[in-house]
DNA sequence: GGATTGTGAGCGAGCGCTCGGTCAGAATGA
DNA sequence: TCATTCTGACCGAGCGCTCGCTCACAATCC
């Protein structure tokens, strides 16, 4: 009994594992997406991922398991995409402004995404509950990282630890909030208004 | 077929209705909130609602229809204490830092069912998940209420419709994000400093 | 005694998951 | 090189069971 991520496997080749459990994530993803993971079968995941089910259940010990797949690879694209963001906005008096709209950015992009996360974490089992919220805290450290750096550079006035940690976590909060609450913001403002008020919202306590 | 809030029924006596009703929504609430909505059986929530599964489903057409109930009570319960928070604090220069504060406790004390709502809203079926979310901007407009009387009193800054109608969703979503980052916030910060610190977060650009 | 409310055994669709089996191709042997 | 053996990915019918919901009947009320 091989695993890769934890997750128990009957198939010896891991590369092998690595391809097919993309195969499966993608199916899965948009299944979700659309039916959410209850009304999801384990068959409808196999169609979709051009398995039989009995091969799915090779690579995989439960359905549960399928889920957390999902959620890790979705967190690891946020990661990403806001790893890249920063990158690009590193350094300079704009750089947070340049930071959360970046990081607004790819919550829009990735709108259906973290909507799913919010709505499907319950279902995990507890140790992988566990690991996903991990995984929001650690994406929340990285505009902590980002707000210490232009403390520590004079670029923003002195905070204290406690108020830096929660302006992330506000700055994360808020960038979901147009995924799970875009049925309505998005029939007043776009991406971009709602960029900018929330700029000067998050800038002001900054300024 | 009579009809409650939209719920039919197979019942004549409104008033039996409305109380059999209120042991349903009781019973479910507890049941949802430990299990989620997909985990519990009709079976469960009669049992202890202390009523046959027969009789259950006199009073509900379906199991959507009892999360609909829980849904809707719970978004009752919070208007009515914000709204009787709202009072309590009204007018006066300090009324919206006051206004945040009770506010917040209802998220506090609250908790679990706000979260409730965040992850099971997607499962009613389409009719009812509007009404759902009519509710959650109904609440967030008293925020807008509140926000408006102080500009017009001069006790706030002015401030455009539109960021004021934003403010009043970050106020919302502020106070929600208490209760879907308790699992975190909870380990580092009391409710007490959660609202010192959020509420000179969101009068920064208010000040 | 008719109308209303309550009951719970029973139904059957549908679910997650298993497991005996197949077969292409790699390994082995002479 | 060809015959034999072994490997392991793949398959899908079907098992065991759950759960939402129904309905024929009983109890209760006025």
């Amino acid at each position: 009994m091989r695993a890769t991520k934890g997750i128990p496997t009957q198939i010896k080749n891991p590369v092998l594992v690595e391809q097919r459990h993309l195969q499966i994530v993608d199916a899965a993803v948009q299944l979700f997406i659309n039916q959410g993971f209850h009304k999801t079968t384990t068959r409808q995941i196999a169609r979709a991922a051009g398995l039989s089910i009995g091969s799915l259940y090779e690579y995989v010990a439960s359905k549960e398991d399928i889920l957390y797949l999902v959620c890790d690879a979705i967190h690891a694209e946020v990661e990403r995409g806001v790893s890249e963001a920063m990158e690009r906005a590193a350094g300079g008096r704009k750089s947070l402004a340049e930071a959360i709209r970046e990081y607004f950015l790819v919550c829009n992009r990735m709108s259906d995404h973290i909507l799913l996360i919010y709505q499907e974490t319950q279902s995990l089992p507890p140790q992988w509950r566990k690991k996903v919220l991990e995984n929001e805290v650690r994406i929340t450290g990285i505009f902590m990282e980002v707000l210490e750096g232009l403390v520590s550079s004079g670029d923003l006035p002195h905070l204290s630890d406690r108020s830096m940690e929660l302006m992330a976590h506000n700055i994360s909060v808020l960038g979901h909030m147009w995924t799970f609450r875009r049925w309505f913001l998005a029939r007043h403002y776009s991406i971009e208004d709602y960029i900018k008020f929330q700029t000067e919202f998050i800038l002001g306590i900054a300024k």
